[in-house]
DNA sequence: TATGAATGAGGTTTCATTCAT
DNA sequence: CATGAATGAAACCTCATTCAT
């Protein structure tokens, strides 16, 4: 079953009742703030953002006090969404294949957004989209289609790699599907042979 | 034979002689910029650079004309050890496992070094390091020791996710060398058999 | 008919529509630019001219992105008033002596303010001054009050004599009218008798 | 007769006696100096008059102390040769073509250099090139040739218009000699015909 | 004496943040 | 609440001047 929070567009819960244009304006920032700093990168200034977002920059402040605060939102809407997608294939998705899946979408969107990277980076642990995450790691460990010995933060690392290339490489198709190859082939290399056929379960 | 430019700890010849003290505040500013830059990453401020040279912030700008030139020249710096390292590997190290030598070492020194990081991620492509890690990398495709379709830019990617990783998340070794062995059996995965018939390796 | 922007002191309309503590502010920025620049020359501070204009240095740089961008305003501001004035004396001054008049009240204001004659000097040619002293030239020209050959630049290098003359020798009266006798004799010397067979003035 | 220091390319008397090298490079940076002053104007850096001359930045403070001083020697030094062609043309000169002689030789430099402008239009007056040209302009008013009631302040002021034009303008030899025509003719007009041929003397 | 590296005050410019409108 | 002007610390950079070599 999926969480509803995954379909509305942004953050969900945005702040105990907000008045409606407040509320609008909330999700322009956003919008815009992640297109800035997915272009120009983390010290683009905010007036760039307030900018785009169409709104004037005390409008920004006033719904997050400090820039830090800003990407913060954005990073968290951005672990929200991808959380989202990691629950999805975890619940309908075949587990030999659930997280190279994840993979490959991952680094599409990072060829456009550089937060995405950003967020792959900031591996502080422990966050919703690592728990997603490591559900989809541990049920292809499972089923031996991954090494027994891979961690979560391996998995993240790896995967912040084939992004970094995606975005700064402007690398084609053909490059980005290589990298994933070894990445895979890495992660497959030394996983048990599933010799068990009972095996059928997953962990929390 | 080996060139010992590489072995020298600085840049040996950084300008039409200079004079013993500007050589001196040369090699401080250096010095003092790639600990700055490594610890507080790119936007550091000159003025930091310089008092942590224990000079006056003119005295930067003398070296350096520009902030750039300074990141620039520390880079250089860097790559030529970096390409140093791989050269040496390249002349009197195994070729099934000088690549994976270099790596390693690699990672080790991003783990207090923001920069290395940097340097790798600038995959301008067509530098000296690149170059010398291709070397690295073709010896050991030619004897089947790492898959024929992997790229320099392919190993540069991966070695700036694990050294990331090193980085950020302040892994201990047993972390840097799970994720490294990953890596590293990506990259020999679908590696030919080449000569050996008793080569039991491979995955699908 | 005259237009009426050019009787008001500064630029009416400055931008579309600013916020009324800003307009002042502006004007402010402009009023303390043109006394520093007056008396301190053009590479004067910007940081004397916000302290002047009582505010601080960023506003100064919000209002005109570049130091080059605030001279430049004041000259064009400058510019305007000038155009203006030879414009009413155009329209209802006496052709024979309309320049003169603009002219001794140029050199008037020069007296206390450089930027009058470096407005003067940076003769690019083709802008709203020199267009409005020429109409004066050429119908004192036409009436033959003065002599045929002269030109616009000419007349505004003459002018800018006058005006260096008068701010830096720190001229008396006297002195302003005896150097301007001289060159509106000048000016006048050769010019065409006209249809007056009664004139009687010309030199060699 | 002429004074013997108007022969020396440099400034006469060096300081009392010093090392001929020392000299030699007190005449290199003076050259450099007034080239350097008059292409990029007094604001240029002391960096390129050394570098032009061909010494160490401080060999030039050795020489003169402060910027101030240097360009004060480059002044005197100009003001010297003016000076000298004045005096030669009161010595040598038709009394009634001597000033406009050497006013259209001044506009000629000022073509070239930007010092000779600043030098005119630093007129505090009573040096020796003022002396020199009121002479030239006395003897032109006791033969009538120039109105009496001009002054050398005056005459100095309108060749530092036709400078600056000369200079600023890139002006045509066809511009310059319009500009000098309007100047002598203002300068000629209202000169008593000199009806006396007994007229030979009396100054201020 | 000449050299040229070092100094450091001061200039221009940017930008996160505050606050009057 | 929104606006957008004002703030001012801090960054980068220049250059006249000093001083060790």
């Amino acid at each position: 079953m999926m969480d509803t929070e995954e379909l509305t567009v942004r953050s969900p819960l945005p702040k105990p009742t907000l008045r409606a244009d407040a509320q609008r304006n909330r999700v322009r920032i956003l919008d815009a703030a992640e297109s800035v700093f997915a272009e120009l990168g983390a010290n683009a200034s905010t007036e760039e953002v307030a900018t785009r977002a169409g709104v004037a920059i005390g409008t920004v402040f006033r719904h997050f006090p400090t820039k830090r605060d800003l990407l913060a939102a954005i990073m968290s809407d951005l672990r929200h969404r991808l959380t989202g997608q990691a629950r999805t294939l975890a619940a309908d998705g075949d587990p030999r294949t659930a997280l190279f899946e994840f993979a490959t979408g991952l680094v599409e969107q990072a060829t456009v957004k550089r937060t995405v990277v950003e967020l792959l980076l900031d591996t502080s642990g422990g966050c919703s989209l690592h728990q997603a995450v490591e559900v989809l790691l541990v049920r292809a460990q499972d089923i031996g289609a991954i090494r027994p010995d891979a961690r979560v933060t391996d998995v993240m690392a790896l995967l912040a790699a084939a992004s970094q290339g995606a975005l700064r490489g402007r690398w084609d198709r053909q490059s980005r599907d290589r990298m994933l190859g070894i990445i895979f082939d890495g992660l497959r290399a030394g996983a048990h042979p599933a010799e068990s056929v009972f095996n059928d379960t997953e962990p929390a």
